[in-house]
DNA sequence: ACCTGAACACCGTTCAAGT
DNA sequence: ACCTGAACACCGTTCAAGT
């Protein structure tokens, strides 16, 4: 036994438990991207070997169902700290800023929407941070059924991030138009042209797809303007 | 030289090309999801070897860029079919017909919705699709800012499809409730009294995610609406 | 030019064996 | 009970060699 390893396995004194497999998870994932999330590289970055994680999780999938669990209480603590009014009225500024609060995290952990995207498991920690919006809205008068469809509608915008599927310039670092577009611009009159009068270039593009800030925000005031309304 | 691949390589006469790939994979992935398109796979169902693939494209990443390609070229002839009054209040239904048409080609490849959340490339058969659906916006006497806050809003359902998070009872299939739930029921107070008022057995819910019919053209509803209120 | 066999560097995971 | 070494069955991809 070399001295590496055993100053590995000194090191690593704490045994392993599900909870550190997860936050390490997170760990390399904020450090690397998922793709780095590998039983490998888990078991590297806890002094062990990928066999010992097998003990504590069942496999690599119920690791990204704990990672979502793990981003979703982040979210529910970061929540928890909010204390806004909710009844009547009132609701609307609740549940925004609710949502806004849960975009703080995510963009903390731009890797995650892909991974909420992917799982279909129910998360406990996901249906708490719902349950807590429900009651902001049943505060605010609407009826379960209402409720029931906002949640739909909300999709994953309740939990701070949504889905864009094209990023109509260029990457969010560089001004440069994109080639693509370029060679099509004859075949796109109505995207260029609105190109060409909006500037799209957004210094705060991120969490994967171009969604920044305002536009997340224009996208969900849309949304709970319309249910105050059904209210 | 056995007689089987004497018969196999007399079947694939026909040239390897990029196009017949990529038409492979979108079979393969109708029948068996899209974890069961890898290049060997491929390759079979094409009577080849898996390294022949790399002649036509790239690498395996291409791939699923040209599939993104493929099933929107499906919809864009889809949509290209519909023929509606798209000028001043027609707009809205013009939008929703298009939106609504796109959902109907996303539904016959339940997949695909996953696919295009992962691509961050542009696919030039999705900027035709959006160029489309501007010219809709456009006749609607919409002025390119709100057009562009109006793209970012849609996100993904502008495509015909929208991510959920949860699935707030059992599966489509079966209705029994949510054994995570049942467990945690006293934590989720809102949720448990919204589901007992709401019945929410969908038999027709699909698309991977809950994710039913009348729940998506809520939420599109909601949206369209609230932009015409804005035209 | 197009295709392929063998090989490489990775995966997640199983199993039998160690302490 | 917890951990591990070796091995298995898969990946995507490279390379040198075939026609």
């Amino acid at each position: 036994m070399s001295l590496a390893t055993r100053g590995k396995s000194a090191e690593s004194r704490t045994p392993l438990s599900r909870d550190r497999v997860l936050r390490a998870a997170v760990k390399i994932a904020d450090e690397g991207g998922i793709a780095a999330v590998t039983m490998r590289r888990l078991a590297e970055e806890l002094g062990a070997e990928a066999m010992s994680l097998y003990h504590h999780v069942a496999n690599k999938d119920q690791v990204l169902d704990g990672v979502v669990d793990a981003i979703t209480a982040e979210i529910n603590q970061a929540v928890g700290r909010l204390a806004l009014p909710t009844r009547g009225a009132a609701w609307k500024e609740a549940a925004r800023q609710r949502i806004l609060t849960a975009r703080q995290v995510m963009l903390r952990h731009p890797w995650a929407p892909a991974v909420f995207a992917s799982r279909t498991t129910t998360s406990t920690e996901v249906l708490l941070y719902y349950d807590g919006l429900l009651g902001i809205m049943r505060d605010g008068g609407f009826s379960n059924d209402l409720c029931h469809h906002a949640m739909h509608a909300f999709g994953s915008r309740a939990l701070g991030f949504s889905q864009e599927l094209f990023t109509p310039s260029g990457g969010p670092s560089t001004g440069e138009p994109d080639p693509v577009m370029v060679a099509m611009a004859a075949r796109l009159p109505h995207l260029v042209g609105m190109l060409a009068e909006v500037v799209h270039d957004d210094p705060d593009a991120t969490l994967g797809w171009c969604d920044d800030q305002a536009e997340f925000e224009f996208g969900l005031d849309l949304l709970l303007d319309g249910l105050d309304r059904r209210r």
